[in-house]
DNA sequence: CAACGAGACGGAACGTTGCTCCGCTTGGCA
DNA sequence: TGCCAAGCGGAGCAACGTTCCGTCTCGTTG
């Protein structure tokens, strides 16, 4: 499930060392790549910006989903601890819900079509939709779930759904300074309260 | 600004008669097309079903953007001709603006990829993007200071904003039957009403 | 009716991407 | 030091958008 955030302890799984090396190089320049041009730049970029060959990357991330998750596996897992927390620190659920819908937001306008990619249907990126769902569903059920329990939210929303909807108002959120998908978001929170 | 809706009238555009004919034959098939493979469907797919050469698309439809507009040309504007002939209809502006934002949706869904598209910043799909956004956002700005003026909902939003959140709700609403576009633009409009 | 030329046609060709495959290099062990 | 598997690089293939130019045909004119 993990094999790239070794501290500094005991061995690790690749035999040689200048793989590990690449392995690292090619994150550091996937994460400044992606920064650049987004998420769907081509892999020859990416591969020049590390100075190694197109055959390494995809020996190290057999899918572009890979690399993403790779690079963006830090942010993710925190995303999904904040839950939680937010949980216990907030006055009402209806409130955690809010806070971590917008750090959610917050992750993906900031990086550059993250979120048209994650809503793609296209082949190959299944794996990083399965990784976001698998982190991050359980989650935002449980904050939807405690909202519910409240009674602040109408109770028929699906976290899947929610998730996605809010995924989809993301898209194309940087590059437009009229469309502020904040706004949005918060509209369509706004909406899941109970009527009356 | 039209050139392909002809009725019995006197003379047309084209001098040539094929190349009119040809122009009919390439909506026919690119309409087919759409429907079967989505808006992104390769050109040459397109070209072999109409049964001509890549060069004829190209010539006659500079964009693809160019293509898809001729295309829908006529249900945007019937959805454009909607919205004051609900607003005439409706017992308040809100149902008209809810009834018209639907029947935008619907359009929406029904058209494989045409959300995607219509949200993309590619360059190249300006036209499109300009061409809805010239025919509907008037109609949607109407309708919702309408809404506005009588106290129904917030007044501080914009259609622009409100339109491209709706498109964004409904990408990739096809082939995934765990997300209803329409119960997510619901909550977003109902987000929209004014607090108590 | 025949010749002509403007305009339309078709598809080969080019550039850009994703992805694979294979000969070469090199790290690490004996 | 020598060996060899793991690792590397990039050439190569396929799919796509787009352009370009030689060919063909429609409609007119003599």
């Amino acid at each position: 499930m993990n094999d790239s955030d070794e501290g500094a302890g005991h061995a690790a799984q690749s035999k040689r060392k200048d793989a590990r090396r690449n392995k690292e190089t090619l994150l550091d320049a996937a994460a400044a790549v992606f920064v650049a041009s987004g998420v769907e730049a081509p892999v020859r970029d990416i591969a020049a910006k590390a100075g190694v060959g197109m055959g390494t990357i995809y020996r190290h991330f057999p899918t572009r989903a890979d690399l993403i998750v790779a690079v963006y596996r830090h942010q993710v897992e925190a995303l999904a601890e904040a839950g939680p927390a937010l949980l216990a620190a907030c006055a009402t659920p209806h409130a955690a819900l809010g806070r971590w819908i917008n750090l959610f937001v917050d992750f993906l306008v900031t990086k550059h079509g993250l979120a048209a990619v994650l809503q793609s249907d296209n082949a190959g990126f299944d794996t990083l939709h399965a990784y976001f769902l698998d982190r991050l569903l359980p989650v935002c059920t449980q904050l939807i779930d405690a909202a519910a329990g409240s009674g602040e939210i109408s109770s028929d929303v699906d976290a899947y759904e929610l998730m996605r909807g809010v995924g989809n108002l993301c898209i194309g959120a940087d590059h437009d300074p009229r469309y502020d998908a904040r706004r949005m978001v918060e509209l369509l929170i706004a909406g899941l309260r109970r009527p009356h």
